[in-house]
DNA sequence: TTGAAAGCGTTACCAC
DNA sequence: GTGGTAACGCTTTCAA
């Protein structure tokens, strides 16, 4: 069991309130007092009790913001899980996290969702935004007011962000062409449906994904590229012209939202059986052709646990006296097939 | 915030001890009263303070005895890092793991090693062991007596263990041939090593992996099966006789510990590049042949994860005051290829 | 600059 | 049967 304060206390002939001050760097101490408190404290490896500190920290309960776009794409829906488990598990430890979803990508929109967090009082933030300009600089004005921020899902470069937490892109992608170069293709006829050629993520997966095609030397000829905007009406129309148009495609490579457009097409012309399809995450739409045997691979990024897990850091970091900065927390990337998928 | 014991003592008139009695089920209330005082906790929606609860037991802390075999598995290391890992992240909640490793699978030595556990006043167990009658006995003794028993990577048909954590062994073969299904094998002649016939688990794997090949009617020879021992010294020689007297092998399915005495057979006769290898687990041997390319795919069952969890729900038990019983926990089958191995 | 005390929610124990 | 109180480790506030 490790010491307590007031066992340093107690050691070092001093009242609990002096080693609380010195521990927590307060002024008002005198200088060789501190060091001599600061010195059992090491010897006896004195380690803050979380209960403690819970308890008495109840009086000032941490309310943590959460923004997240895309309203509609179920994807998000398990990050907001992931949130929800994590509120609910820390509870009675004070913590109380307040949601706030928007529809679509538009900075301005965004910007004033995540204000509006900071307007009802919340004292972090967990977001998952768009990379730009604007963003970051708004985002590093709230920073250096003292309000913590941890990116899920997206990172936002250059921000004075605590850490981030989610998927590997880059590796992403690359796992794709691992799986498919272990279907010994005699030759693939690639056909790369994107979510959008703006998001950075989808770009960096099809580089990882590129790359380790032609470092595994996997003859392959790309037949076509274009985006599906996350939308499953929108992409259906192109991808049977594609389809139809190119009678060899036996492969494609889905890289966002928009799987159950591309595969409706797939399977209405009746070629599930003869292309690969390698899709992204775990909604239930890509599930069920999973089990339908339409999606061969999809590779997903554990979203409950970006929202589980930033919600966690966030609350230790608090716990920590701001002190402790939480290191990145890239999630796994997460092979699926019929098998062992829920 | 959740109602406090001290708002429903003062909603119902009575002290702060009767409250508590009544929450636990304890006598000497009259009935009336109790009914009342439960009455008020519901509707006020009463959920028992953690931090409250964890400072109060730091009287009376917890000491978790774990037990497992096959010291020089390496697998168990990783679940022995779980074990710590919880241990860690509990100790300020005066959780104390006393570990106990034992070679082998002898029967009376497992016992006796968990009585020593027991002896040292572990007041709760976490143990993956052989599901034989006499263990079996021996721990439902040791339940009845008040030592709750979790079991872990292993289960114990038929004892009152609190729960079971690990894996779907059943579900693991299953993936094992899904994944091979993919592989667009003309024919698969198949050499399956297996860790021991008289072990429950592996026998799984192959059933869930046989059963799945004739679901998705993979034509398929299976040319040999022997045991590996989980030793990767004895099994290199049958596989090297098995490869030699079978040139047509094309895939070896490796159910248990041993892969890398198959995989020196392998690369020996140099030819990693025309047999298909399929091994589980994530041990740093398996980990590298992977890296080479010479293992295709290893499936793990989260060793670590599996520690851990068995810990904190040990823990959660303790702490709901042995009220609520926890679930079964399976952990993921994870498929890990070159590219998302670490 | 330092000490003392109250309080967070729970449990345990002693007194009535 | 019931109430009161101390204690767990920590923070905060007030007093000296």
């Amino acid at each position: 069991m490790p010491a307590t304060i007031k066992q340093i206390a107690a050691a070092a002939g001093v009242s609990r309130g002096t080693v609380d001050r010195v521990l927590h760097n307060r002024s008002g101490v005198k200088p060789e007092i501190a060091a001599h408190v600061r010195q059992i404290a090491n010897d006896l490896g004195y380690e803050p009790n979380r209960a403690g500190k819970i308890l008495a920290a109840r009086k000032q309960p941490l309310k943590i913001g959460c923004f997240l776009p895309g309203i509609g794409n179920a994807f998000y829906e398990d990050v907001v899980t992931g949130f929800r488990q994590a509120e609910a598990e820390y509870a009675d430890f004070g913590v109380t996290v307040e949601l706030s979803r928007v529809e679509g990508y538009d900075v301005q929109t965004h910007i004033r969702a995540i204000q509006g967090l900071v307007d009802a009082g919340c004292q972090a933030l967990c977001v998952s935004t768009v990379d730009t300009h604007e963003i970051r600089s708004f985002l590093n004005r709230l920073i250096e007011s003292g309000i913590p921020v941890i990116t899920v899902n997206t990172d936002l470069t250059g921000t004075k962000r605590l850490c981030y937490v989610g998927s590997d892109y880059l590796r992403g992608g690359s796992v794709a062409a691992g799986l498919l170069s272990m279907m010994n293709p005699s030759r693939l006829n690639l056909l790369i449906v994107t979510g959008s050629l703006k998001i950075k993520g989808h770009n960096e997966r099809i580089r990882g994904f590129s790359r380790t095609l032609r470092e595994k030397k996997v003859p392959y000829r790309l037949v076509d590229v274009f985006e599906s905007l996350d939308n499953d009406e929108y992409v259906y129309q192109p991808t049977m012209q594609a389809l139809c148009a190119h009678p060899d495609i036996n492969c494609i490579y889905i890289v966002a939202a928009g799987g159950a457009g591309v595969c409706r097409a797939v399977t209405e012309l009746g070629r599930q059986d003869r292309i690969y399809v390698l899709s992204y995450d775990e909604i239930e739409t890509t599930r069920q052709l999973v089990r339908d045997g339409v999606i061969n691979f999809t590779i997903g990024q554990e979203p409950v646990e970006q929202g589980r897990c930033s919600i966690q850091l966030m609350f230790d970091y608090y716990m920590s006296g701001k002190q402790v900065v939480p290191q990145d927390h890239i999630t796994g990337t997460v092979i699926k097939i019929k098998e062992n998928i829920d």
